[in-house]
DNA sequence: TTGAAAGCGATACCAG
DNA sequence: CTGGTATCGCTTTCAA
């Protein structure tokens, strides 16, 4: 058996209220005995049992997070962003991998309720109806981050739409006229649907009817950009794509590389994403960054402010980091 | 307030010690109430309170695990394994990413401490002592995965040492007799260790005497990769090198490509790790592949099993993958 | 400043 | 088969 306040009490003589009271530095108590009181548990190897913790306090200090076991590579940072703010603000998280079967998400999603949460966070992930359910049935905060769920509850993520038109705005100064949208086709997602919309509405802002046809590619995978490239040969009918994750524009590199097509000077890319990965190609991939660190901090001081309306929709900054799968065609 | 037991026993008109039974499926009880009671409790949206479960119960089934932030992609491979296998055996996983920083570490290791654990599993972890320590104090079973810890505690990861010998045996049969290993000459880990005295005492196997100059670089990290390529020069004294993380045989290849270096055809690289990495590359690489969900999953049934002698070692399958960088050179 | 005592929610033992 | 009750370790009034 490990040891408890009481044993601390004991030994110091005191009760163990007090001990608790000097561990948590809540209410009053002196110098004197919170000094023996201290070295005692150190010595002793005390540690809080936290299921005592939270089982006699009302508010709990731990966020659930659901991730995603399907490898998006960004999940990583966002965690890490999230783990540095909640050290700081004294909160805990508790990840939890979630497949994409939704009978164990539901079972995860239930075991991690049972730790009465103060919320839950869903990284990039697509809730089915029925886990949804049982989310909004219990009484946890809910957030949504790098993903938009039907604005009923909040998120965080980039602004999806004016992301395209950045990019867009910068292969057009490079003098592309012929773009194409790698593997945002996926009609349910909310942020596929604002991305082929930003693209779209980009085109038309400088006068270009955008090809249906050039919006291609459903799966956020590799093998898509491997795709894209079979399908539409060579030569290509356009001489820039945005590929709508790093994997996919990985994909399409080396599609092309197998298909003798030259990047930058037969086809500029310019990845979606901007992850780590992007430095490990040759050549090093243009990329529409997101700031995945920001998403993670930014998610665990929105849920230490105050309750969010389910509608709120916060944004995160994006940059355009040239690499050399851009070509200048003017 | 959340539900409890006592509402549903309330509302049922039974005693609390009959619903906790019922919902737990321990002692007896009658099918007719307990179809009532679970009835009730789903449509009163009840979740366990598993903190006070805890508390009341001896034996805890949370497993924490360590693992660090420094982005190793095989650890995500590894704890999906885990998972797998942590669902089935009715486990619970407390992930908690650990930074470098030793402090940081120790503050997140206490909070882990705190939910009374049946296991602490680290990942691919050089522990630092102060951090040992408080491991070893509490009384925890400690199981590390993918690295082997002093013989202090016990340890599941491959054979690095055998791994050696079947790499150096590969490149050998396709007529390579000069090698470069990189990428393991940190001294401290007891896996550069055994990766270095595996790939020495292979090498005089075949009665080549090894060239210490050959065994180079540090850090587990791309550029790695790159700097080796720049260190040797164009031509490289060797015509294979053996990349000790994927990491770093993506910067081998790309310095070699830099450097106008041909892959296979003037330099051969197997790498050790053999992650999804692997195949976005061009050319793919051959690999030595870890079996990192088996290392997964062992993990848990070894846990689940029984306590381990701190001085057990549990060896993991390897793989030769062949992709397209080796050369036969015969 | 400190102590006694009442919970928090679930479990398990012991009667009935 | 079911109910009462003590218990787990910690927190938190309320008195002293």
């Amino acid at each position: 058996m490990a040891i408890t306040i009481k044993d601390i009490a004991n030994k110091a003589g005191i009760s163990a209220a007090s001990v608790s009271r000097i561990l948590t530095n809540r209410g009053r108590f002196s110098e004197a005995t919170a000094q023996r009181v201290r070295q005692l548990a150190h010595e002793m190897g005390y540690y809080k049992n936290q299921s005592a913790a939270d089982l006699s306090q009302k508010e709990s200090r731990v966020i659930g997070v659901l991730v995603p076991t399907t490898h998006t590579n960004f999940a990583d940072e966002i965690i890490k962003g999230m783990q540095t703010k909640a050290f700081e603000l004294g909160y805990e998280l508790l990840i939890a991998f979630v497949e994409t079967d939704s009978q164990q998400q539901i079972k995860t999603v239930k075991s991690l309720l049972s730790r009465q949460l103060l919320a839950v966070v869903m990284l990039a992930i697509d809730i089915e109806d029925p886990v949804f359910e049982v989310l909004t049935k219990a009484d946890v905060r809910l957030l949504s981050v790098s993903n938009q769920l039907n604005n009923v509850i909040p998120s965080i993520s980039s602004d999806n739409y004016a992301m395209m038109h950045t990019i867009v705005d910068y292969l057009y100064n490079q003098g592309h006229r012929k773009m194409a949208l790698i593997g945002a086709s996926n009609p349910d997602p909310i942020v596929a649907i604002l991305r082929r919309k930003g693209f779209i509405d980009a085109l038309l802002d400088h006068g270009i009817t955008y090809n249906p046809d050039f919006i291609w590619g459903v799966e956020n995978a590799y093998q898509t950009g491997l795709d894209a490239i079979k399908k539409f040969g060579n030569p290509l009918p356009f001489t820039a794509a945005i590929g709508s994750a790093d994997i996919i524009s990985i994909g399409l590199l080396n599609g092309a590389k197998d298909a003798g097509i030259a990047v930058p000077d037969d086809l500029s890319i310019v990845t979606i994403d901007g992850t780590e990965l992007t430095q490990i190609t040759r050549p090093i991939l243009t990329a529409a960054q997101q700031n995945f660190a920001q998403m993670g901090e930014l998610a665990i001081t929105t849920l230490a402010d105050q309750n969010l309306s389910p509608h709120t929709i916060i944004f995160t900054d994006i940059t355009l980091k040239p690499g050399d799968t851009v070509a200048n065609i003017n």
